[in-house]
DNA sequence: ACCTGAACACCGTTCAAGT
DNA sequence: ACCTGAACACCGTTCAAGT
């Protein structure tokens, strides 16, 4: 059988988002990620187009770590799940979470948004408002976390960004219950 | 009389906010200022600490340029006019804007954090809930802006974005209303 | 005091070469 | 097909030297 990969495209990913996590987002470097990997930088090139995909495959996987909520949920909770979770994802990966800003929905992010959708839909938001609504409370929740990976409230304490959080999110909520107008089916 | 200075701090930043404007963030680099300014990449050592210092004034330039209403306006005209220059700015600048969310309130995001708490107080928020008021409404104003600076929303049509930004700032005004409690003492 | 020259330890990326 | 060696044109930053 053929001589074994000694790295391929997910070892890559890996080897960088750990990196990140751990030393920041200046850290992750070509050679960086190859030293780690024990290859030379130049057999990165193989597996990742350039730093920018690198960049964009390790978005990838922070989506893939915000998890989705089961669809038995009450929407509302659903909703609130997401932003939990989405939020916690900012705290765990606060270097890769600012990228998230930096280049349009990739296919990781379109699940997200359709599991919203799916909520926003069972709370009796009208078909025609269903994508407007979750752009802009998706907006709202991810500068809330984008602020705080980005360290725009590294001086406040935790409790008090905990209940800016939670304002932000019960001002979402009222804006919802505006846009499910009079055809809402469901509360929770 | 003193020989005179080739190039002073302010200079320096106005040379870099060029470039960022013009060819984005990662354009700026020292020996790319140096050259502009006609001197080697080490002068400018004399006038900045280092890159990041020179990235923070880039911010403080950036938030200068954020025009602020005339006091005698009605308090709710105030923070329209407040969130309008944020997004003109972002629209302006947007590799300058983006390094906001990288770093806490400097004294130029001061004078903007002032005048909306002053147009809360003139709108009626009870002092308690003032600094928290702003908080949220800065950082979803923010948020949108970051996110049409970012580039999440490049895929899509301008008069969308402009009417999600009118979504975001009737659901800011609507949590506003809540905030002014019984003690409001005026409207507009 | 202000700027330069030379140098250091890095970057991302290419290309030809090895296996 | 996958990885390496050598090379290129950059980075930020330091230090000693010039004026």
């Amino acid at each position: 059988m053929a001589r074994p990969l000694l790295i391929d495209r997910e070892s890559v990913l890996v080897a960088a988002f750990r990196i990140a996590d751990e030393e920041g987002l200046a850290a992750v470097t070509m050679q960086r990620v190859a030293t780690d990997l024990l290859v030379t930088p130049m057999a990165l090139y193989r597996h990742v187009a350039n730093k920018a995909d690198l960049l964009d495959g390790l978005v990838e996987l922070l989506l893939d770590d915000v998890p989705l909520p089961p669809a038995t949920m009450p929407w509302r909770e659903r909703l609130r799940w997401i932003a939990e979770s989405i939020r916690l994802a900012a705290q765990a990966h606060p270097a890769v979470f600012v990228l998230l800003f930096q280049r349009p929905a990739t296919t990781a992010a379109l699940d997200v948004r359709r599991a919203i959708y799916d909520a926003l839909r069972d709370g009796g938001v009208p078909e025609s408002e269903v994508a407007r609504t979750e752009r802009v409370i998706s907006t709202v929740i991810l500068g809330f976390a984008a602020s705080e990976a980005g360290g725009r409230f590294r001086n406040r304490p935790k409790r008090e960004v905990d209940s800016d959080f939670a304002a932000a999110q019960a001002m979402v909520e009222h804006y919802l219950d505006q846009m499910r107008g009079e055809g809402a089916s469901s509360t929770s």
